[in-house]
DNA sequence: TTGAAAGCGCTAACAA
DNA sequence: TTGTTAGCGCTTTCAA
């Protein structure tokens, strides 16, 4: 099959390859009747514009670069879910990378979206991201450029996050007002915002209720069902009480609930647990576990949202960026649905 | 910033731009001292090669096309991961499209990856999707087309499935090794032809042991965790006797246990649950799930390789396609792990 | 080893 | 209302 060009109607129909490119964006110059004798010609020859010569000459892709860590977590395909979808329905295409979490790896795609001359980007940075790194360039060549939920410290860019420190907060003002006391709060090693926050969000809970902070129920680690477990493990093996566990993700929750259920601990009578994430699981394991939603599909359709207006206005980095903040939704499922003491 | 094009670098280097095109691309005609020099000027000036203008001119974008019909469903963004991860390390990147497992937006996508002249298309048809539809318009251009799991009929192309009848027959047989008897089959009522694959391995399975076939204990619907309990409710209500389910996916899995457990009726003693998918919840739920694996990574990763080597061989279509058809595995929970009546 | 030149398929300014 | 023309930034053939 030959590759049909606009040239190629043009001698169909005895005119410029000019006018049927006009006929074809529908310019207002064209007579009618010469649109559609265009139309008709392009749809029998079997013609597809080549969006790759329309993009060199217009200096536009009308695709964006989508960068995450990784897809096999439910959270960022989640919110791929929600950006392709918003940015489908407004003529943009996406075009996906993976970090799988390390920074060389994120800076090829950096690359990799500079070179296929994106129109915009929209990031969530990876783990071993600390310091701004090949972000700043992006911001260099006005190319608008965007995060969602893990945005890097230093760079004044728009963004869409849930409020980390409120899911905290809540998660662990909920505990307390359930009568649980010793909150152990299970926390990551590394140094990333959004975990700090909700670290953040635990301790004001424990000081505006007046409670201690104990430095030995804050323990800090990297995030698995596996540490969850060992984590009760240690607590038990130390002697160290404790009447309830907020986790910084879903994982880690389960594998505080399979500990404790293992050692014949109850919840939530004895124990109170409260996770982060929503993932699918935690309401349908027993006891469900309470946890904190995201808003992962919201999360994307938002920060497209965002980004198309900030393709609407030319010179992206001279406002104030935009930085939106979801709410996050508490969740309160068995697994921290005890009676207050003393109460019926 | 000013674009940075060839004809700068050379400029600066007081050569021609086709000198330091072919130092840019190593070659081997070109100096080492000259290709150092560009090298030098190049980073020194900020240039990024514009993939947009070699695309055109060569006429290969090394872009990807992949077509899914949503990414909020973890066995497709599990593939997605797969394809992606082997397509980067082989200097492809993937441009994302989702069905919404609607024709009429698949056939959008089909389109914008046309324009897009992407290099080859991967895809996992929608469920409205019985005819071959758009993609027979890709095979016509002699453009690499290869499919995962859900391939369309009468369009011989080259794919990677898992092999749904031996899933079937594996979950079926296992579950009358076990001493159940009056087995249940939950599907779907639409004609696609996995899920008439996992039908046909519990009816072979049936036979095969000798077992009758009782058409009240198939039942068609939609699936959903909602379905799955309905099913129960519905065959506890009407009084037709079984001892096992098996369903087509794992959420109306869940919605059988959920029911039973409801019921009072003991999983694995009195009936028996085998699903299919291997979502993550069903080894955390309680009674763990039985299921049978799909290895969804994997299979993406397959089909990014059969992939690769169909990319290198010039006339897509004039071989036989290869069909890669994965073997399941199934996983034996406690679901469904009784002793036999009568042993120990 | 390097240079000259054509052209990929389109957009858009300018002319008629 | 339509035609003419230049050029986006590269790759690649032919020539020197």
């Amino acid at each position: 099959m030959k590759k049909i060009t606009i040239l190629d109607i043009a001698k169909e129909l005895n005119i410029t390859f000019s006018t049927v490119a006009r006929a074809l964006n529908d310019h207002p110059a064209i007579s009618a009747a010469t649109k559609q004798a265009v139309r008709e010609t392009a749809d029998r020859l079997g013609y597809r514009p080549n969006k790759v010569a329309s993009s060199l000459r217009s200096g536009k892709t009308r695709i964006i670069g989508v960068l995450v860590p990784r897809l096999d977590v439910s959270f960022f395909s989640s919110v791929v879910h929600g950006i392709e979808g918003v940015m489908n329905e407004n003529g943009y295409t996406i075009l996906l990378y993976q970090s799988q979490e390390a920074i060389k790896q994120e800076n090829k795609g950096i690359e990799t979206f500079l070179r296929s001359r994106v129109d915009g980007i929209i990031a969530s940075i990876s783990l071993e991201t600390e310091t701004v790194g090949g972000y700043a360039e992006i911001r260099d060549r006005n190319i608008p450029l965007a995060f969602f939920d893990r945005v890097p410290a230093g760079l004044d860019v728009p963004s869409v996050t849930i409020d980390d420190y409120h899911g905290g907060f809540m998660a662990t003002a909920h505990l307390i007002e359930s009568g649980y006391r010793r909150i152990v709060h299970i926390n990551q090693y590394r140094n990333i915002n959004i975990f700090n926050e909700r670290l953040r969000g635990y301790l004001d809970a424990l000081k505006q209720y007046g409670l201690p902070v104990d430095e030995q129920l804050i323990i800090k680690g990297d995030f698995s069902l596996e540490f969850g477990r060992q984590c009760v493990r240690d607590l038990l093996a130390r002697g160290i009480a404790f009447d309830a566990v907020f986790t910084l993700e879903d994982f880690t929750a389960m594998g505080v609930v399979q500990q404790l259920k293992a050692q014949g601990i109850r919840i939530p009578e004895e124990v109170g647990v409260v996770g982060f994430a929503n993932e699918a699981f935690t309401s349908l394991v027993s006891p469900a576990i309470s946890t904190v939603d995201q808003r992962t599909v919201e999360m994307g359709e938002e920060v497209a949202r965002l980004f198309l207006k900030l393709l609407k206005k030319g010179d992206y980095y001279k406002h104030r960026p935009e930085k939106l903040v979801l709410e996050p939704k508490l969740l309160i499922r068995e697994s921290s649905s005890r009676q207050m003491p003393g109460t019926k």
